[in-house]
DNA sequence: GATGACCTGTGA
DNA sequence: TCACAGGTCATC
């Protein structure tokens, strides 16, 4: 997605617009969309009648619970969601996303009594949506991350560091972007054993995890940060100008400074 | 763990 | 026409 930055300003949205309603619908047309084992007809079955309570978030998974011992909605954006809720879309444009708005791209809609709607619009359809999914396959939330929790995620594993990062039962919310920029600031080359960092280390990545979500949030979204006017082929370090290098790690396009990620 | 698969849109 | 895209899953 759409990272933990947009999957939380989706969830504010949630939050704010989509509590208490009662429901009086759900349209899937896309049955594609629904995952788990979730049919049209049995969404249809569990939802109407019961109203969201409370909107929550872990990594990039979205829960919405509902009163009367109805579902865990659980809403994943995958490359390309968005929340639409009646007609305000959460977080800001996607930077490879369009931006354009075709019906089509409706993919699962829940329709309230007093007549508005919250919607998944995904133009790539890599989303989902799931009833009761095992939020337990989810690591701790890359938002209130601790050094304790960082440590534990990194210190068994020999694969790329940035790999590690993005795993998503190790640690939950950390993307492509985020992890780049992460490692960017804390000056880690991403290919480095994840098991390599020594305690001062682990503390200095752990600072450059939070400082990069503090910071992109307040600008406004995992495409804010310091490195992404760089993170093009022939780029070069906004930090000490070194040709940035490109290369595929954990299977994931990575740009990062030869020069000062060591 | 690395790889390719999933699906669709966009821009070169 | 091709390569690429902020994610995840199955499979070797």
């Amino acid at each position: 997605m759409p990272e933990i930055l947009e999957a939380e300003a989706a969830r504010l949205v949630l939050e704010e617009s989509a509590l208490k309603r009662k429901i009086v619908s759900v349209e899937a047309t896309d049955a594609w969309y629904l995952k788990g084992g979730l049919t049209l007809r049995a969404a249809r079955a569990a939802l109407p009648g019961h109203k969201f309570i409370r909107a929550r978030r872990r990594g990039k998974q979205l829960f919405l619970d509902t009163n009367l011992s109805g579902p865990v909605v659980g809403l994943h954006l995958g490359m390309s969601g968005r929340v639409v809720v009646d007609r305000k879309a959460a977080g800001d444009p996607l930077l490879y996303a369009s931006n354009r708005d075709a019906k089509e791209w409706y993919r699962f809609a829940v329709v309230f009594a007093d007549g508005g709607r919250l919607a998944l619009r995904d133009p790539r359809r890599l989303g989902a949506v799931v009833f009761d999914a095992d939020e337990d396959r989810l690591g701790p939330d890359a938002l209130s991350l601790g050094l304790v929790d960082l440590r534990a995620a990194v210190s068994k594993s020999r694969a790329p560091l940035k790999a590690v990062l993005m795993d998503q039962k190790r640690i939950a919310g950390l993307g492509n972007l985020l992890t780049d920029e992460a490692l960017w600031r804390g000056a880690f080359d991403p290919t480095r054993p994840a098991n390599s960092l020594d305690a001062s280390e682990l503390a200095r990545l752990h600072r450059a995890i939070r400082t990069t979500l503090r910071t992109l949030g307040r600008r406004g979204g995992s495409h804010t940060g310091d490195l992404m006017v760089a993170r093009l082929p022939g780029g070069a370090c906004p930090l000490d100008g070194a040709p940035l290098r490109r290369q595929k790690v954990g299977g994931r396009t990575t740009y990062f400074c030869p020069q000062h990620q060591i």
